[in-house]
DNA sequence: CAGAAGTGTTACAGATTTGTTAAATGTTTA
DNA sequence: TAAACATTTAACAAATCTGTAACACTTCTG
């Protein structure tokens, strides 16, 4: 559990008890206490979630979401509302401004956590689990270990990424395209056939004995895992 | 665990239950039925943590609150709030009037015990655990000693936090700037590279003639406690 | 079938990351 | 205040990882 989560919230004990439980459960957390600041920082760190209050001293959650929502870069992000009270005509015009769901404080945190685990889940399918499993394989996040038949093996950090990624959605073929894209980082330089050496090596490295290769090649398309 | 905590709570059964099962975990209890008294005896004592019922036959809880958080020498006192269920705008107050926490009845020991646990983690570290063991390694944050192999290892002060960080979640990697963010402080500048350097010390501290080493590296992304 | 295009694999130079030591600076304690 | 102890940074060696080129091999296309 990796996602990137933004609390924007000006009550501070609010804010700290979101952050302490938030970190607990193994989220990034950032946070800020006014509209403004919340806004130029969400546009820098790219979050992966966001906690909205309602009610900041100067922009209205309103103004945020809708700011949010109008720029390309981060209108993606999910923002989850936090109002004080269970007005309708609040949630209404929250949900309308582009708030992807919405929470009436005072929450459990439980429930809190499950709404964002669920959010994340369709957003960010990685963020979310901590052990995936595919067959024999099994890639731990937390741990960052990968097993195959309950036996570790050892990956490099581009071959774990890797695999992290293809696992998420086993039988999908990515284009080598989409493999630098989210392996290797949006904007970084490298020849469309450094992947498949790293395809090589972790072809290698998740090879048991005479196990299935596990790592498909789809000519000229991509790679899935799955054989 | 030698943490003080201060029970406010006019319904005897519960009164009495909680006292019994705190004090099995090794709390020292005190407690009170009225509002009038608990503000007296909370600003004698100084607990070092106070259960709150909303519902009290003189002042109400959230007249307690407010005046707790208005004195300059117990306004640091966290509060978790006992609410009857539905109360779901007694719950906002709460909040507002500066409770930390808050929850609702009836709820389970074990969670109310997490509750407090977690918070007072973050109020009095010191205070709530107990021994940590992980393998041959022990942590006994009370007395702040560690042990490997039963002989106690000395460590700095630096070192102690690393540790007793990590073993909060054997086997998670955590990177370099969580451990920062953790054991060092939020805004403290420092490099990431003195991770090392006092992962490396710590490494030599807890490593007894030739015992595992414990710590493990993950390269590009972090430590964790295990091997 | 021959050429073209796509892929697997290897080797290697260069880049990155980490372990460790030592020296400089800060902090506590007696 | 001096001595002891802690902390941070710099620096360098060692370990590991990465990207590319090169070549072999396979699959497709006409």
């Amino acid at each position: 559990m990796s996602a990137h989560i933004f609390v924007v919230e000006d009550e501070k004990p609010i804010q700290t008890l979101l952050r302490y439980n938030l970190e607990k459960e193994g989220f990034k957390v950032s946070s800020s206490e006014n509209g403004e600041e919340a806004l130029s920082l969400i546009k820098e760190k790219k979050p992966d979630l966001i906690l909205l209050d309602w009610m900041l001293p100067d922009l209205s959650g309103i103004k945020i979401c809708q700011y949010l929502k109008h720029d390309k870069k981060v209108k993606d992000i999910p923002i989850i509302m936090l109002t004080a009270k269970g007005e309708e005509e609040d949630k209404v015009k929250g949900l309308e401004s582009g708030a992807e769901d919405y929470l009436t404080k005072p929450f459990s945190f439980p429930e809190l956590l499950a709404r964002i685990k669920a959010m994340l889940r369709r957003v960010k399918p990685t963020a979310v689990n901590e052990e995936i499993i595919y067959l024999d394989l099994k890639v731990d996040r937390v741990a960052m270990k990968v097993y195959r038949q309950n036996k570790e093996v050892s990956l490099g950090p581009k071959e774990f990424k890797l695999l992290d990624f293809l696992i998420t959605q086993p039988k999908r073929v990515y284009s080598r395209e989409q493999l630098l894209e989210q392996v290797w980082g949006e904007d970084i330089n490298v020849e469309s056939r450094t992947v498949d050496v790293h395809i090589t090596r972790l072809r290698q490295a998740i090879n048991i004995d005479g196990s299935k290769p596990l790592i498909r090649t789809v000519r000229s398309a991509g790679y899935s895992l799955e054989n």
